[in-house]
DNA sequence: TCATCAAATGAAAGCGCTTTCATCGCGAGA
DNA sequence: TCTCGCGATGAAAGCGCTTTCATTTGATGA
């Protein structure tokens, strides 16, 4: 059956030879395609007899469903689509693979498309999980607005991370980044440092907000007024971290602690106070943010706030099967954590 | 358009209301939804006339074709499957991102599957994607054999990188790692260096093989003979090359130089070194390969082997989408390159 | 013993699209 | 002028599954 007009390729066989259906399932039980597809779903009662000849018969034959025809006649695809910035990014890695972790135990299959730090390209992302009927969409963190994100998910559960937001099928949660912050600042000021400088992420996310508010809450607490000489604004890459230091160091202001509100930026911070001769911890003490794995290699090991990412994937995987059940989902995430490494040191007198 | 009276949550119906589908673009435009599918795909000539008529109405109704109806219709998902080890890991996370990035311009979405370094997960994870009918499998690496891979490639296309392999469907290609490993370990020589110990991969890899014999070559070439003492097995992750270190420095052997076959190891080897008092570079040099961004902030920054990751997953990704296309698919990745940073130094003697 | 009803089951109608297959014109060659 | 052949088009049959809807079958109570 040769096309003579048609390039020398192929088409690939829809249903390559080989794979089972599920009307072969009920053929070879001795029943009809909709008993075997009661009890895939279980979605009604059947007579225990042809359950367990229906599962023999799948036995056998190897049979598998085919996600894409229960998609379209069932409207759900088995998968769910995940909002990231960039999916290279150690932090998202992390998440991402408490995600597909959780969801394989479901059987679901995650979807991941990137937002690119861009709010255009981030609906764009949306429209292609819509377009691809995923069942539910898990947003972390994105530059959308609270409603835009309201508006999706008439259509659709969801779950957003590191946000506060609610509706009827739209579940969000947030680890406490303020607190974090509060902490990180506050075991500076316990080792003596006064003069703490801060490098914020980009105050457009709520998450960057926070954790500037802990900065502020630790000083507040200590009675230490906030210098805005001592702050600077950059975009939790390392690059970004590097660049702030530059900008602090030319502003020449004296500051003997320094806290990034991210490791990645912690990181960069510290090769671009290397590149000064400003020794860490010796001359500067650096506290980071997420406790990712570099943070553990880093030299010297950056004391850092802990926030398992994996796990706030984990949990975010959690509540969206649970909405995708029809329940109401919760979402319980470690308290923050300091992890003092090597890179903070008491301030001598 | 708000339904007061909906009962807290109903079923999602499988088509969202406001969904267009192609049936009504056919009516609005006059035409069957036979052309409107021939237009679609460009699969059949169809008078110019219709043509536009169709696309108008596709734009005022803001027709999108649903992925799924036409992945049950016409055996296409317009979807590729990815096998990684671990999609966290900075290395895949790289590739990932050039992977997603290409696909997308063509319309194809990835679907990225772990095979958590084994075996079984990795047979798993394909299997889920046969299942999903993804159009073609990208595997990064892994460890099916080479046999296994084949037989999967009779049933789809598939790109892998890091192996030699071929087929009718089935295209590979790999970074050159034996040149790369001989030029990091050539450069070491080059320094003065004669004692130098190298961290291996974890050996069921081609690519590990492959910069095991780079290390080889370079001291083959140079006269110096293998010393098995100053080799050791690990496998790619941080606290690995932490581990190996400790390895190497219990053996009592002493060496001046120390080669890893990737950056991650090499971070961890160089905390190990810290660990034991020994300075990179002033004690010991250093080298990496593969130049994660992890290695330009490592402290020091490391010197080590430029592989774009992003650039092979950018490859993978076109090679496929010209398979897909029938076309006969081929990559041109850049030449190794070493990038000197500053964990490398002249031996003095 | 007979009507009643719930449980179990099958038939059949889609889901939204692709792809034969058949039809309809229409210009070209005889 | 008539037939042949081809390009353009629509009708209709699926793709593999879910989900009404209707039917059958026992069991139940009067």
């Amino acid at each position: 059956m040769n096309h003579k007009n048609l390039p020398a390729k192929k088409a690939l066989p829809s249903r390559p030879e080989g794979v089972v259906t599920l009307e072969q399932v009920a053929e070879a039980a001795g029943v009809s395609p909709s008993t075997v597809s009661r009890i895939l779903n279980g979605t009604a009662a059947v007579s225990q007899a042809k359950k367990d000849a229906v599962q023999a018969a799948i036995r056998d034959l190897g049979f598998r469903p085919n996600p894409v025809a229960r998609g379209l006649a069932g409207g759900r695809t088995l998968s769910v689509g995940v909002v990231t910035q960039i999916i290279s990014s150690p932090f998202y890695g992390e998440a991402l693979l408490g995600i597909e972790r959780e969801l394989e135990r479901a059987g679901y299959v995650p979807l991941f498309v990137s937002g690119n730090w861009h709010e255009d390209d981030e609906r764009k992302a949306i429209e292609t999980l819509l377009s691809r009927r995923v069942d539910g969409v898990i947003v972390l963190a994105g530059r959308l607005s609270d409603d835009e994100l309201s508006r999706v998910s008439d259509a659709l559960p969801m779950v957003v991370v590191g946000r506060q937001l609610s509706g009827p099928q739209l579940f969000s949660f947030s680890f406490d980044n303020r607190e974090g912050a509060r902490l990180a600042t506050q075991h500076l000021i316990e080792q003596g440092h006064r003069r703490i400088a801060f490098i914020a992420g980009d105050l457009m996310h709520d998450d960057a907000v926070e954790r500037q508010n802990g900065y502020f809450d630790a000083l507040a607490a200590a009675g230490i007024p906030v210098d805005p000489q001592l702050i600077v604004q950059s975009d939790y890459t390392e690059a970004g971290g590097m660049l702030s230091v530059t900008r602090l160091l030319e502003r020449d202001m004296h500051f003997t602690a320094l806290f990034a509100s991210n490791d990645q930026m912690a990181i960069g911070a510290c090769l671009g106070l290397h590149r000064r001769n400003v020794r860490v911890p010796d001359d500067v003490s650096l506290v980071g943010f997420d406790d990712l794995i570099m943070a553990r290699y880093a030299m010297p090991p950056l004391t850092t706030v802990r926030q398992s990412v994996y796990e706030i994937g984990v949990e975010a995987a959690t509540a969206m099967l649970e909405m995708l059940r029809g329940g109401q989902p919760k979402a319980q995430l470690p308290a923050p954590e300091l992890v003092v490494r090597e890179s903070t040191r008491r301030l001598p007198r």
